[in-house]
DNA sequence: ATTGAGATTGAGACTAAATCTCAATAAATT
DNA sequence: AATTTATTGAGATTTAGTCTCAATCTCAAT
């Protein structure tokens, strides 16, 4: 079992790149996250730890750790994409409450194999796919609304 | 029958704002596409038709006409959202193709089907969803490529 | 250990999408 | 007609993201 560190260094060696601390840093904070994030929440961690790295970095890192296939965009909140690890976690689609901002995660085998079959109609090959659904989760249509900003999909 | 108008002008009342010569522009622009459009497209196509209307009111009028339930955005190309009207259109969902940037359209009821099922397992109150499938056209994947530039979902 | 080629970084300049400001205009209301 | 409120366009402003470049680091070959 290649740990993500594995795999980052063969891509970038793939690539002619070097795994450097800055770049170590990144990925190690984005597998500290337990959650969906976005490229601020990834500075903020990583200063809180003390350490340092310029956001321009981390504007460079992001694309490379999609490319090794350890992150993918999940959808974009407020203006702004956000990531999730996929290294170690099952694929999953997600739904977006438009009301408290909360998301929701699930996977359902029967739609993702439906998928497959309209992409073999099509004579698409799929690479990648997104499922977003926006709606008001349980408590937001049952109890009181706390707001607390609409998400994109 | 309602016509686009028709829809338009009883949300804007019910906002209490006017159907002006520019949102009527706009609106009659947009019905006018039977492809997918960015504010570019909107833009230069009023200009082409002689008519003048600001970036400032057509950026200010894509959110009215989202929430009037007449457009929604599809996917962000180039960096840049993406629309199609929805009204007098059956729902459906895309596949982007990143060789070629083509965009193929597909509805499976039995998807759809299993997304309502899978929203009231959560309790979940869906509004909208987005499925985006981004890989190869059949073209792309046999013959000769002609990169036009990758599609985001 | 030294060296040189190439990779990497951070700071700040730059770009471009989108929003905001505001004075002038238009529409609705009285 | 007068008053109020909505609307527009131009340009200023904001902000995400990219680009530039000089200084630094890496690595592989001596
Ligand atoms: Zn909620
Ligand atoms: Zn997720
Ligand atoms: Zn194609
Ligand atoms: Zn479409």
């Amino acid at each position: 079992m290649k740990t993500e560190q594995d795999i980052f260094l063969a891509y970038l060696k793939s690539r002619g790149l070097n795994l450097t601390a800055e770049r170590s840093k990144i990925l190690q904070t984005v597998f500290s996250f337990h959650r969906h994030f976005d490229l601020d929440d990834l500075y903020d961690e990583i200063r809180r730890h003390k350490a340092r790295v310029s956001r321009a970095t981390i504007y460079r890192t992001i694309p490379l750790l999609m490319e090794s296939g350890l992150i993918r965009e999940v959808f974009r909140c407020m203006d702004r994409p956000h990531y999730e690890h996929i290294y170690g976690h099952d694929h999953h689609d997600h739904m977006i409450c438009l009301g408290c901002g909360k998301v929701l995660e699930f996977k359902d085998e029967r739609i993702e194999k439906l998928q497959n079959e309209v992409c073999a109609e099509f004579g698409f090959e799929s690479v990648e796919h997104r499922l977003g659904i926006r709606g008001y989760c349980r408590e937001c249509r049952e109890g009181q609304v706390k707001r607390r900003g609409a998400a994109g999909t």
